[in-house]
DNA sequence: CGTAGATGTGAGCACTGCTCTTGTTTCCAG
DNA sequence: CTGGAAACAAGAGCAGTGCTCACATCTACG
């Protein structure tokens, strides 16, 4: 008969109510976060929100550093699952479409969570330094499906011939410890091929960046440019069939 | 007798006195915003640091929105006179080279100056929106340099040929429009041609972000990466010799 | 059933941007 | 040379922030 109580340690009420605070509490700062931005994230205004004293919130969250982290985490992982769904809707063997997925999903997700994106991609948060061991590995995840379709790209002998002046000596000196990494186990990608992907990145996550920021100013069609860069950014590791 | 003195109207006192101070609260500000960052800009903390009253600091200052302004002007302006000597400084006859220039000129001025260069490259400060009409001017004023430079490799016949896929229908539906800017006058800069050119600021600004921001974490060898980043993007319109 | 620990409450500190009133100084025109 | 207008300094004050602490309350578990 005891054994009834003891199969059933589902949470005491104490400890359901706590958590069904605590994501309260993150659903509330998210919703600030999307529409005030991350410096107007404000403690007291979720606690307030919330209808509970200002005090009070400090009994859920650490400190606002710590929601933010959270946020953070949150978010990278939102990202990467986007890309991640939009990349795994295409067949694999048409590579250039997987990147044109990749980074449209990017851009969507970009566009659609400014401020989220900001908080991932932007000028770090004053006063603030996001714990490497909590975030950098959320981080990573989105990298994840770019180094598939790297390696995806080697191994059908697709990858474009690299730039002339990128000596493989230059490559393998900057990135050759980086290969050593677990990121890459199981992967034939060599120096070379590791910065072509990565330069495809940087414009990819500079065009997304330019557009949300509005650094070019008003656009008249960023639709479009974007979709140069795009292809622009595909040819840096992808040959042409 | 009277040419004596309409000839000196050098400012009173009082406007001497007055741009003394505004000159004084501008280097302090910078001071604070190359040791704290831009969120921790305070006027009350620069009132103090000045040795005037809290309030006093707006007789010189409107807002601190303002005095953001302010320094962003600054720091476009200190930013396009260092790419610009950088740039000046290889003979114009050696186009990578000029492309080198401009990127580790843009990379050495962003790692000295930060906080400058999150302020115009990272995310919009909270609750601020750049008057355009200030600030996107002197924004183009490094765009220049790039904007020379590819209308010299055009002119040379050493524009890279476009990258499959980017037909020039695209390039020119997207960018087309910007072509009749004033900007773009007396070059004979194509879409695609600009497209290539565009492709190349934003990886090289990808670039110099993701490594101020340190978005892939610390990295083994920054340098080596970045020259590798360097060379792709020069790639992408600059063709071998 | 009692109590230890989790929770709610409100006051308080130090800080921010910004406004307003009050008093002083400076400049310039008549 | 002098009177008045404009510029300036000073301080109080408002509303907001993050965060701490002492205190009261409640509840879940031994």
């Amino acid at each position: 008969m005891t054994t009834e109580e003891t199969a059933r340690p589902v949470l005491g009420k104490r400890a359901r109510q706590r958590q069904a605070i605590e994501s309260e509490i993150l659903r509330v700062a998210r919703e600030h976060l999307a529409t005030e931005g991350a410096a107007a994230l404000s403690l007291r205004a979720i606690a307030r929100d919330l209808g509970m004293v200002s005090s009070g919130i400090y009994r859920y969250v650490e400190s606002r550093d710590e929601l933010l982290t959270r946020l953070i985490v949150d978010a990278y992982t939102s990202l990467a699952e986007t890309v991640h769904d939009a990349h795994d809707q295409v067949e694999p063997a048409d590579l250039t479409g997987r990147w044109d997925a990749i980074g449209n999903g990017l851009r969507s997700w970009a566009i659609a969570h400014p401020h989220d994106f900001a908080l991932l991609y932007g000028s770090p948060v004053p006063d603030y330094t996001a714990p490497a061991d909590r975030t950098t590995q959320a981080g990573t995840a989105v990298l994840v499906v770019l180094l598939r379709l790297l390696d995806d790209v080697d191994r059908a002998g697709r990858l474009a011939s690299p730039p002339a002046g990128l000596e493989e000596s230059l490559a393998t000196a900057a990135l050759g410890p980086m290969l050593s990494d677990d990121f890459f186990a199981g992967t034939g990608i060599d120096a070379t091929a590791l910065a072509q992907g990565l330069a495809a990145w940087t414009l990819l996550l500079g065009a997304v960046t330019s557009e949300v920021f509005e650094q070019l100013g008003p656009l008249p069609d960023a639709e479009g440019l974007f979709a140069c860069l795009l292809v622009s950014a595909s040819g840096l590791f992808i040959d042409a069939d």
